[in-house]
DNA sequence: TTAAACCAGTTGCAAAAAACAAGCAGTTGA
DNA sequence: TCAACTGCTTGTTTTTTGCAACTGGTTTAA
């Protein structure tokens, strides 16, 4: 019942959904390692997301129309969560915290590459992913012709992977 | 000492620095209010900061190197606070968050004529802008012939302000 | 058919952070 | 000299986080 925001600003509105130190990265994880399972998140999870701070995000960003949630039919216990239209336009917000990240943080290869790409990229990168991201998670028509972003992204964070597990085995 | 983040991820390391609901707030008033004492970032806080918050906020951010905080020459005890390239750096994350809650929070009007304003210019008005606050911020030497972009924003916020109190004061 | 593994969470508790209200000592300007 | 102003601090309550164990149901494989 506690529908009154501080103030009418965008800055602090998108903030007071956004601004923790968990929703954000439930949110990457389904847009960029296709984590759809409870599970997923939550075992994958490269920060280490407790269960209860997992299933309190989910529900709260289902309810403000972040994620939406059904049944997998093929396990009755199992709920898809997936992006809505509102969250899959968060990536010009996630590719610019990126390209700061990887300017001012400490950040590791392997796991800032993506970031690389989507800076390099730009908007129009960005415009192709979030068209992709609509077909993965809104069911949205697919262009055949189109290469998918979402595939370039996984592979080039995997080749850093592989070449990095290959240098060290060799040493 | 706890200089231990929880991955290398520069979203995560992004929201580790700015991933709570006040740290933006104060950047933003700093850097769009011009605020730059503590007095006045207390007192004209739209969102209604507390003032152990934002003692706490101010510091974490120079220690991080968000903030830098001088003394005033002209009252002993005042500070000045001001941004540094890391936070002129954030306009980009600004702007696309000004423009995403714009489309989907329930944004006021006077509040989001800026954010407007900065969605509308795009990067190259991104770029005119920290070249100010370099200016402002940094004592970077100033181009007299470009035209100010943070008074064009000034502008255009009280013109709206004006216009809706004529507008009330009609009623 | 039955046991083990898997599923999405929940519960209880301690610690940390946020929110609120009041207060403080030094500084300034009249 | 005194009121107003300065950047905070202190004490208390409430909320959020983090951790670990646990729950009730489902699926899988022997």
């Amino acid at each position: 019942m506690n529908e009154a925001y501080r103030s009418g600003c965008p800055i602090n509105l998108t903030l007071e959904v956004l601004g923790d130190r968990w929703s954000l990265i439930v949110i990457r994880d389904i847009m960029f390692g296709n984590r759809r399972h409870f599970r997923e998140l939550l075992q994958n999870s490269e920060e280490g997301i407790a269960s209860n701070i997992l299933a309190d995000r989910l529900k709260r960003l289902v309810e403000r129309g972040l994620l939406s949630r059904e049944d997998d039919p093929s396990h009755k216990q199992k709920g898809i969560y997936s992006l809505t239209e509102m969250s899959i336009r968060l990536v010009p917000i996630f590719a610019e915290m990126g390209a700061w990240g990887r300017r001012f943080m400490p950040v590791s290869e392997e796991l800032s590459i993506r970031a690389q790409l989507l800076e390099e990229g730009g908007r129009p990168l960005w415009e192709d992913f979030m068209e992709e991201l609509r077909v993965l998670h809104l069911h949205a028509p697919r262009d055949p012709a189109k290469p998918s972003v979402f595939d370039r992204l996984r592979a080039a964070y995997l080749e850093v992977v592989a070449r990095n597990a290959a240098a060290n085995a060799a040493e």
